[in-house]
DNA sequence: ACGCACTATTGATCAGGATCAACATCTGAC
DNA sequence: GTCAGATGTTGATCCTGATCAATAGTGCGT
């Protein structure tokens, strides 16, 4: 393999020295945004190197100052509870922001992990306020990113209170796909960063029901898995089984 | 029993006629807001009359214009599946808010209905952003409102993917029992707004498992129960049972 | 006060997923 | 390339909570 030089464009873990230029804009800053606005937004976001896999973007109790996007790479999210167990609240793929759990307590109520080589970009909250104050769009983006987070986590409570097994993992895979399709990625054949214990874990289940749920999946042909690469061979019945409108 | 006129501060439904002078204000607005930051508030704050017990705030897919504050009484917060199941996503009661879930779609993703006679505060979520803009500590307390939300969702979510039948009751008996002390109100002995059923969809539970776990917790004299109404007689083993630290 | 419909309780049985256990496969260090 | 520990798969059994069913209690309208 050919080393290329990680200054251009093409490395995926320094793509877009800039949000302007940054191909993720059109996820990670909806619609919303005036390209002057964009300018100031790149003024405070501080782009680190890359975390290796297992490195941790903030631990659960640190101090809150900055809420992340990922640029590269995936994240998950976990708390760990009075009784010492672990909960994974939530996987994060490029595009997408974590943290935003710290803002209500000045500490992050999870700690967030880097699953693969990623690169992430720090923003300041404080920052944001100041320039949420002058800019309104700017503003309301927040409002909004913060209320989807609930809606998704409500959509998760559902899952977890109403679904079987196998209609959670469907669910979870619809869902890693379709964030895979908005990266322009293949939305059929992907690489599941996470363990079967990660899955579980979010997913309320054992390993061994994922497993075999994934065995499964298999035989029927809905997928074919190999290890952590997954190719969704029928996505429809997967939408089905996850119950999901058409 | 005496009628008392309902213009003054007796009524439950009816105190406090702005939010200088609620008792509620030290939870509906923590801290944060200097007095007269909470008068320009009071100026876009509208208080209907009250709502009967099964009327809807808002439904699921209206479009979204405000937040309420409950003021009294109670609400239920639930959303329908595409299968068409319905799941329960919360319990509001005074000084708590609803209908931030509806921010980020521009409608919203549940619907409010009260439980009680309750009385609620409108708070037009235009006007919140442009006294955010003005005010910056106004802009801090709605991010932690819904950081906080999202925070109260995985906890949740938790409580779902990890804990029992028995621990998940426990802890919304906790959770109850708490949110009326800080009504100053009884710790001990409530009335239960919500159906066994309403409790069960919440907590993911079938409406037997609740009545066997009500029953099993009274044999166990932890709680004892008469249809709506508990008395909490032993908080400590139910914190145990839930899982919560001392 | 009565009856009806809704809500809750209790019991008997069933099933989905957890647990326990054995084995297979992958990964990374040397 | 080899080996050890971690991760994943598959099987056998068990248990919690769901389901099915019968009964009891509550509360509202007349």
């Amino acid at each position: 393999m050919i080393k290329t030089a990680s200054k251009h464009h093409n490395c995926p873990h320094d793509q877009g020295i800039s949000c302007s230029n940054c191909r993720l804009s059109s996820i990670c800053l909806p619609l919303a945004l005036e390209r002057e606005e964009i300018v100031q937004l790149d003024d405070i976001v501080q782009r680190g190197r890359p975390l290796q896999k297992g490195q941790h973007v903030y631990r659960e109790g640190d101090t809150f100052q900055s809420i992340y996007a990922v640029r590269s790479g995936s994240i998950k999210a976990y708390s760990v509870s009075d009784n010492g167990e672990e909960q994974v609240t939530g996987f994060y793929f490029p595009g997408e922001i974590v943290g935003m759990d710290g803002i209500g307590q000045n500490r992050y109520a999870n700690s967030a992990q880097a699953m693969d080589v990623s690169a992430i970009c720090e923003i300041p909250f404080s920052r944001i306020e100041e320039l949420s104050v002058k800019l309104p769009t700017m503003q309301k983006h927040f409002f909004k990113l913060l209320s989807q987070e609930i809606v998704e986590d409500q959509r998760h409570i559902t899952l977890l209170s109403k679904n079987s097994a196998e209609a959670r993992l469907a669910s979870l895979l619809v869902s890693i796909s379709a964030r895979h399709a908005r990266l322009h990625l293949s939305a059929v054949s992907f690489r599941l960063p996470m363990s079967r214990s990660d899955i579980g874990n979010f997913l309320g289940l054992t390993i061994e029901t994922v497993s075999r749920v994934f065995s499964r999946f298999a035989k029927q042909e809905l997928i074919s898995v190999s290890n952590k690469d997954v190719t969704v061979m029928d996505i429809a019945a997967l939408r089905k089984l996850a119950n999901l409108a058409e």
